[in-house]
DNA sequence: CTGTCTAGTCCTATTTTAAGACCAGTTCGG
DNA sequence: CCGAACTGGTCTTAAAATAGGACTAGACAG
């Protein structure tokens, strides 16, 4: 059966997910931000079949994360950039780099780093409080839209 | 053809999404979030089908996300909760929420709101510097691994 | 005991994915 | 200017994942 949606959720990580939740989808960001353009930069990097490549970028153009431009090199093709939308998927990526560094990696293991213009290992994200105290899960919870009445 | 695994790969961003990028798994640590514990509630609230539910489950304990505890009814059920391993997804999931509030809803429409314990709406995520100033993503770069010479 | 609830397993139909053949327009080398 | 190679796709096919539901063993409530 079609895999189910959750377009219409009132839960925004359920649509989030619905709109950007499968493997390749945040992939394709990811390589975006590390300066990525081009179909066939993506193809060869992330050695996805053409016709994933070709539906997952539609998708996202789709739904404004990314946006068709002519070549930045005067040629005719065109280029895939981030849009606004798109580059506010960045703490999502750092979030999920960050897990996955923490929990993913044997000790020692090589892989690759997020670094700030200085060359300096950037820090964990954090959730901050009015008061400036970081919040964590524990600090917080989830308050539901009511039920609607009849 | 089988789903292509990134379980190997360098950036810790692919492994993160090859351990739990999938629709099911980041919606039902959600739910472990806000308090869910046993498979019938899982089942329940996500709609999800049984058999799919009984391998996420399975995944995310093997994963280390989830772990299988008694059930804290006394009753002869087991439940599953969130190791630290699951607790640090926390961060994932809110950005996910903050991006699906700014970008997947209509002005106006109606969400669940994340707040913290007095009841105040949280702020957005924030990747701190060593200077203190937050990083955006034009602030920052990936250091690759070094390709392995012979 | 008996009926219901819980937490699954198993089966089937349908959709999605991977992989590669194929193709039209673009650019390059000479 | 011409043929070869590159770019950015489309289409086809086989295998795998998903949705949905039937079925079941053990726990529990009356």
């Amino acid at each position: 059966m079609k895999r189910t949606a959750f377009a219409k959720a009132e839960c925004p990580v359920a649509r989030a997910l619905d709109a950007i939740g499968d493997w390749w989808s945040l992939l394709i960001v990811r390589d975006a931000f590390d300066g990525l353009r081009r179909f066939g930069d993506f193809q060869k990097n992330l050695g996805i079949a053409k016709g994933m490549l070709t539906t997952r970028l539609r998708t996202l153009v789709e739904l404004g994360v990314l946006e068709q431009v002519a070549a930045s090199d005067g040629s005719a093709y065109q280029e895939y950039v981030l849009t606004r939308r798109g580059h506010d998927l960045f703490p999502i990526v750092v979030g999920l780099r960050q897990w996955g560094e923490a929990h993913l990696f044997a000790r020692g293991e090589p892989h690759s780093v997020l670094l700030d213009q200085a060359g300096q290992a950037v820090g964990q994200l954090v959730l901050p409080s009015k008061s400036g105290k970081p919040l964590g899960w524990a600090d917080t919870k989830v308050r539901k839209v009511a039920a609607r009445r009849r």
